[in-house]
DNA sequence: CAAGATTGAACCCTCAATCTTA
DNA sequence: TAAGATTGAGGGTTCAATCTTG
């Protein structure tokens, strides 16, 4: 046939519920704590981290795997809120946290890694670990994205 | 602690990859050869086959997972491409499947298939199956959710 | 010219407020 | 009244077209 069986069709189902339900609920702990969204929270960290507080936008998105315009779209958002600014530089333009997004995303940090134990570590303890990643490696090659 | 260690914070980055990788990609291949988004496969599927092309949006709603208001402006949207009717009935509405409806899930139902068998089933072909959906059970209780 | 960045329109989702009607 | 549905606003994402500048 070239449709799913019962077997494969309640498998993608349980692939897509568990996929979508971890990913909402560990970007809802976060935002119910700190008010910053997934997206926010994976450029702050980059900055903060990669770029010890000034990162260029170019650097940022290849962190992140967002798209130039998606980046840029966010940026303004974020520069809107006072999270972080942006400064012209050779060649590009460099990505600056403020005092705010370094108070948001330390309070956040914590928080995160947190939701990330309690809906995804914990839930998959019993497993075996390394069948797990090279599991994950073959679903999605590379591994350089993202990390809200 | 209360951070990530590297492995905690690998396996988190693997699995985030491997979650957004495996979605956007079926839901990129039912959308090029179709025209039709992950929300609008969930809903035709359901309505020709739950409702045989007639459902209450409430069944709908509960079978998608979609929240009410989300459902509602997604059929919005639907109506207006033609996919789908509404019809007020007895302490509802329900939904009408139409020709263009009917076509454009015939011809997207295989395509959703084979997508779902390249990007998700293949790539884990090896594991234990039994352990899988336990696991996936464990992330994800429940089970009545998602289908795009 | 070409890489990096921005913009505007269109679509999607969520929240909160509102409308409708059995 | 309460369940079912709609609406409007606002954040988020994508695409294609456009700037900008080394």
């Amino acid at each position: 046939v070239d449709l799913l069986t019962p077997d494969e069709m309640e498998l993608w189902h349980a692939w897509k519920a568990a996929a979508d339900a971890v990913l909402a609920r560990v970007a809802a702990d976060v935002t119910a704590e700190t008010g910053l969204s997934g997206p926010d929270f994976a450029v702050l960290t980059r900055v903060a981290e990669l770029g010890e507080g000034r990162l260029r936008q170019n650097r940022l998105a290849a962190s992140t795997g967002f798209h130039r315009s998606r980046l840029s779209h966010h940026l303004a958002r974020m520069e809107e809120r006072a999270l972080i600014t942006r400064e012209p530089a050779d060649g590009g333009v460099d990505v600056l946290i403020t005092e705010a997004g370094r108070a948001a995303v330390g309070k956040a940090r914590p928080v995160h890694a947190a939701a990330v134990r309690r809906h995804l570590l914990e839930p998959l303890a019993g497993l075996d670990q390394a069948a797990l990643r090279s599991a994950l490696e073959r679903l999605a090659p590379g591994g350089q994205e993202g990390g809200a």
